[in-house]
DNA sequence: CCTGATAATGATATTTATTATCAATAGTAG
DNA sequence: CTACTATTGATAATAAATATCATTATCAGG
């Protein structure tokens, strides 16, 4: 999936559910693509106003959760510091190294073990829908 | 370990760091001791009052936080609720399945799947320290 | 191309959990 | 017992996310 289905995804999602396409969307939606992963609201809110100051910061909020309800984007938090949200096209779902030290994110994915958890929610009952699995440690420059 | 293990663990910890011992910490570490797992600060400040009306709610913060510290609790933040404290003596490391409905919270352990995380950070040049893995669907009685 | 219904925006207020502040109190070592 | 200072409790402050609301802009239907 490429930048330009993404771009599709988010207006057919806005038209499917009646509402409206806006200028303001198209410029976080853009600036979303092409902002580093797991950005927070603020940083991507800083970003836009760089080249259209007059985007509100509600507005960002709004559209960002639009992005993570048409499945484009997925809220993570860490601790007590703010939402991140990561693009979700382009790349499988995958789980978190995350640094003690550095604060360094790491994306790893092993099939066996999205098996293995599907399996042990089964065991008990569970229809797994989705996971997170944050490991933490030292990454190999802090340790 | 039991109660008194725990109790134990906590006093020595505080003198340790050279802090002292109160009849409210003895009182907080007696409450949560005996609460409801994954309880919240503010429940937990609720049933401590019940009996013990002069003990503050910033009181109670600090010293789940010194739990934490101690290793007696572990935080849990699940969306943007509060936080909730877990009971760590007693029981082993495990993981949640988290039911989207009706909000219960199952508590699994799958020493397979604990060792293929391990290899996973490893084979990043990670040197992992703990994980938290939370499995989100429909429990039993919700599917 | 108009136009009316209403979704969206932006500035700001509100909410909510947690943390900081600070004067008063109370452990604790010596 | 005393001095030092950690702790407490009440409350203020903080910070992120969400709600409010008057104004503006979108867009389907004519």
């Amino acid at each position: 999936m490429d930048r330009n289905d993404a771009k599709g995804i988010f207006r057919i999602y806005i038209k499917e559910k009646g509402l409206r396409n806006t200028w303001q969307r198209e410029v976080i939606l853009d600036a979303f693509l092409s902002a580093e992963k797991h950005i927070t609201a603020e940083k991507l809110f800083a970003a836009i106003r760089e080249k259209n100051p007059e985007v509100g910061y509600a507005t960002v909020h709004r559209n960002l959760s639009l992005l993570c309800e048409c499945g484009l984007a997925d809220e993570i938090k860490i601790g007590r510091q703010q939402t991140r949200y990561e693009p979700k096209f382009g790349q499988k779902h995958h789980d978190h190294l995350i640094c003690l030290k550095c604060g360094r994110f790491i994306e790893v994915n092993d099939h066996k073990l999205e098996k293995l958890q599907d399996k042990l929610a089964e065991a008990n009952g569970f229809l797994p829908m989705r996971h997170k699995l944050e490991i933490y440690g030292l990454c190999r420059e802090c340790k």
